[in-house]
DNA sequence: TTGACATATTCCCGTATGGGAATATATTAA
DNA sequence: TTAATATATTCCCATACGGGAATATGTCAA
């Protein structure tokens, strides 16, 4: 077996720094395939790519308007990875909490 | 360019999904890697392997304990996963909210 | 039609992957 | 010492990556 391919799921897609980016600058409101080649100086070609990733993960939507394709990002396709991450944030509070707790005690000696 | 590292940062190294399996099992308490090789099934190469990429990360600590190696979480690496998911939590919630108005509205008629 | 514009796809290639098998290293016990 | 246990590393290979260049497809305007 080989690394996972990168449409197999969310986590994957979302790995390439690019794809972070293209999701980040849709946040907003959807964009034409060239304000985005705009936005990220990058390849028209990998754009398209990119997005095409995206799509197949169902982390974007797109509709033809005229000559253009508007993408925009389905916020629901990253609840899974929120979800994950959000089982270890009970963690790292109770690890700050700790942190606090020892400065506390050093500052009344 | 190929594709980044699975070691260039916790998106990559979490990308994996025998890294994740391996990271629930370890969020409760630490445990030695033949406690993993165990829980997941995985050959103990796969398994160390594994373990140094999330160690190069900064997602896991270990220390040594006789001839065992104990490794624990390190919450603390995952946040930038949480903070940027979370952005997009808004978007999704806007998404559900709408969703539910119009059901209501229907329901209404 | 033809041409211009916007986007998608194909082809190329250097690079890194994850798993298995075999082997190396570290630690303890006898 | 030597043997046994626990983990790490190396070597192998099939696979897919992301980017650039070139090309194909789709849409509108004249």
């Amino acid at each position: 077996m080989a690394r996972a391919a990168t449409t197999s799921d969310a986590f994957n897609a979302v790995a390439e720094p690019r794809r972070r980016d293209i999701l980040n600058f849709l946040a907003l409101q959807e964009k034409s395939v060239s304000e985005i080649v705009d936005a990220l100086e990058l390849g028209q070609p990998s754009v398209s790519k990119h997005l095409k990733v995206l799509k197949d993960v169902g982390l974007v939507d797109s509709r033809r308007e005229g000559r253009q394709m508007l993408y925009r990002v389905n916020a629901m396709a990253i609840r899974p990875l929120y979800e994950w991450t959000s089982t270890f944030e009970r963690l790292w509070r109770h690890q700050l909490a700790k942190v606090k707790e020892n400065a506390e005690k050093k500052a009344n000696l």
